[in-house]
DNA sequence: AAGGATTTGTACGTATGTATT
DNA sequence: TAATACATACGTACAAATCCT
């Protein structure tokens, strides 16, 4: 043989090969792939081995493969981005900050019929309405407003959210931080108005970033969650690499 | 053999069973999935079809595998999410509507030195300074500014961006599309001041999602563009699923 | 500390099915 | 219809990592 070393396995090289071919721009979009068998014996290696490596890119999107017409370099979408919205609390801990939640208001009450947040989430059946403050470094770093189904959530009736705040409490339940099925975020930019200003200790009318969370099981939604970052200490954040399909 | 009809392949079969499993709170994180042999032998077929199976949802993140000591459930990671940032002319022109782009200004410059942004994309070297805005249904909707390397991408300085918005004309530029190996994106709520107020048609101050983004080759940054989009007729939205790893 | 057992990782070669041209 | 190229699956083999004795 001619190979000495073997700097990885030889499907992953197959693979990182045409990668680096197709984000070089060598490549371009709507190129055609070389067949399984020219690479078989471009390789050297089993038709099986190169269905790997080809699949795997097929799988994350930077080719695309049909039957008899072959295999394709895909269009690049630069759309699709992965932004890091991470839990407050583990963050801050993570960096060395000190962590606090206060529980502002907590009260039981059916959905009101004239707010479709709240209408999606339970028509006229009960709801948790939570609100409360994170707490970063002794300073109020951020304000949520919480809906939860009791329809689909009733253990979060009996739930103690003064000391550990809902995310973290759904989170590390260990049925709840399983049944949702699906989430939706919304991100905005808000003009903070004056009962929220005091709360979060910024004058009324700073831009804040208003997050919006729902997650449903199946069809039903299972919480409406408002989180708005006081805006000189928040931004997100996201760094990735080229995507394509 | 008892199967009548095959729903899907067998490898996806075995996938999706798992899945479910996973994600119905079955088997909780942590949980041990069945070895490879003892799944042989639940649906009767080869190792590499299992192996198949399971090795994709690794790839997927949903669950960790090591050798000798099995694979296991992963953590859930909620703060992973993906967030469609679409190219505004795209998205436009698909909804139907009227798209335009109207170019400010535009000069030749070297980068500052007491500008870090612009320091990290050329330390002195030249510069091209672009400022525009995007106009959806006959009214001002963001505000671009943007710097493009000219050390990286000098056919940028020969190109008309009156006609193309600088953004699209970097996609469809069919090298310039596939240059870049990293991005990093930024999004921030800014309260506007009264210039960029006066071209976007609102009032000062009024709060807009400020998203920011630099491109690098390697180690070369390529571009920086900070987009202002008006803030009551933008936000950005993602729907996903659970995501573990 | 050494060695055997277990489990996943990679690869081979073969076979047959299926979608598309 | 026939040929092409990918899709799935089988069974085998050996390697690598790790756990247990």
């Amino acid at each position: 043989m001619s190979r000495q070393r073997r700097p990885q396995t030889l499907y992953r090289r197959i693979h990182t090969d045409i990668e680096n071919k197709i984000r070089s721009g060598e490549w371009a979009a709507g190129a055609r792939i070389p067949v399984e068998h020219a690479l078989m014996a471009q390789y050297g290696c089993a038709r099986a081995t190169v269905n790997k490596a080809v699949s795997a890119l097929a799988a994350a999107g930077l080719i695309e493969r049909h039957r008899r017409a072959g295999s394709f370099v895909a269009q690049p979408r630069i759309q699709s981005e992965v932004v890091e919205i991470p839990d407050i609390q583990a963050q801050t801990v993570r960096q060395g900050g000190q962590y606090g939640f206060r529980l502002l208001s907590r009260r039981m009450r059916n959905a009101a019929a004239r707010r479709p947040e709240e209408l999606a989430l339970a028509r006229g059946e009960p709801l948790l309405e939570l609100r409360g403050l994170h707490i970063v470094n002794e300073r109020p770093f951020a304000l949520e407003e919480r809906l939860i189904s009791l329809a689909v959530v009733p253990e979060a009736g009996a739930a103690d959210f003064h000391a550990l705040p809902p995310g973290s409490w759904l989170l590390q339940h260990p049925i709840l931080s399983k049944v949702w099925t699906d989430a939706e975020h919304r991100i905005n930019a808000v003009n903070i108005e004056a009962l929220a200003a005091g709360l979060l200790e910024i004058s009324q009318g700073t831009a804040c970033l208003a997050v919006e969370r729902r997650t449903w099981r199946g069809e039903e939604q299972i919480t409406y969650v408002r989180t708005i970052f006081r805006g000189d200490a928040y931004g997100l954040t996201a760094r990735f690499k080229p995507d394509r399909g």
